[in-house]
DNA sequence: CGACATTAAATGTAGGTACATATATTTGCA
DNA sequence: TGCAAATATATGTACCTACATTTAATGTCG
């Protein structure tokens, strides 16, 4: 659907304006099906996404600050979201012995367990950017880089 | 800065991959942006949002549906947005009396004059995507529609 | 007319984001 | 050594999202 069908607005000001609301809309629009995907193995975008940088550690633990720094909401409370999945005996969290006022959290099997069966689900098909040729995915992150490149 | 470094991942699977997380990541770096920029007037980026599509109605009201039909995030809650702007008498809200089961909410002179002193600030300015050039963003529309047409 | 579905908004709850502050541990240096 | 600064995480608060449920008013149709 034409993004203006979507919001219900026949007209945008200018190509930019409706480039800024076209890139958060359809930002929303993918998260929200990757949620939708995920909810019935019981797991937030974020928790899956903090699972898998787990796995990708596993069998090393991560910290905290290394999720932090991997995890593309860096303000958002990884702590918090480490809480869940500790209470779904997904992941372990022990006092790191090198360094006691650091973390150790390591996936569990689990957490493995789960994060295979999403993989055999397909859950990544869900993309919606599978529509684009590989020439229009390159296209697409030289813009997003420089939409960023204001900084 | 490129995406890889944002996220301190070296290496994408694919750049099917790599333009996913870009668009995210992208679309939350702008929000942020934006966020950062109201927060001095008191508002969130919801709480604005809100209030320029009732600027957009006055000297007509809105209904809690109409806005909902407007906004970027459909499922967000509309009604709790207005109690905050209710609380800060940046809008008001009336029974509509052609039905009753509806709301009139309408937008304060306070409300007129603080989205005037938010124009006036520039905040839009702040937008990010005037990096690029006319024709940049007439082909970032294209390719963000042509993803959302996986539906 | 009256029961029942539909519609409009509000409310409840779980979880997330943003940001400030607190607590515990380690490090650095006078 | 001892004490301040830095580091690693946790906690508090306000607000937001997602989604289910509730409440009230209106429409509809036998």
């Amino acid at each position: 659907m034409r993004i203006e069908d979507e919001i219900k607005q026949p007209i945008f000001r200018s190509e930019l304006q409706k480039a800024h609301i076209n890139l958060i809309f359809t930002a929303g629009w993918l998260q929200l099906r990757q949620a939708t995907a995920f909810k019935c193995f019981g797991l937030t975008l974020p928790q899956f996404n903090i699972l898998r940088i787990l796995r990708g550690q596993h069998p090393l633990p991560a910290t905290v600050a290394l999720l932090i720094e991997r995890m593309l909401d860096k303000t958002s409370n990884a702590s918090r979201i480490v809480d869940r999945l500790e209470e779904k005996k997904l992941v372990t969290r022990t006092v790191c012995p090198a360094n006691r006022r650091a973390v150790d959290i390591r996936i569990t099997p689990a957490g493995l367990t789960l994060l295979e069966q999403i993989d055999a689900a397909g859950v990544d098909q869900v993309s919606g950017l599978s529509q684009l040729e590989e020439e229009e995915l390159r296209q697409l992150n030289h813009l997003l880089d420089k939409i960023r490149s204001a900084d």
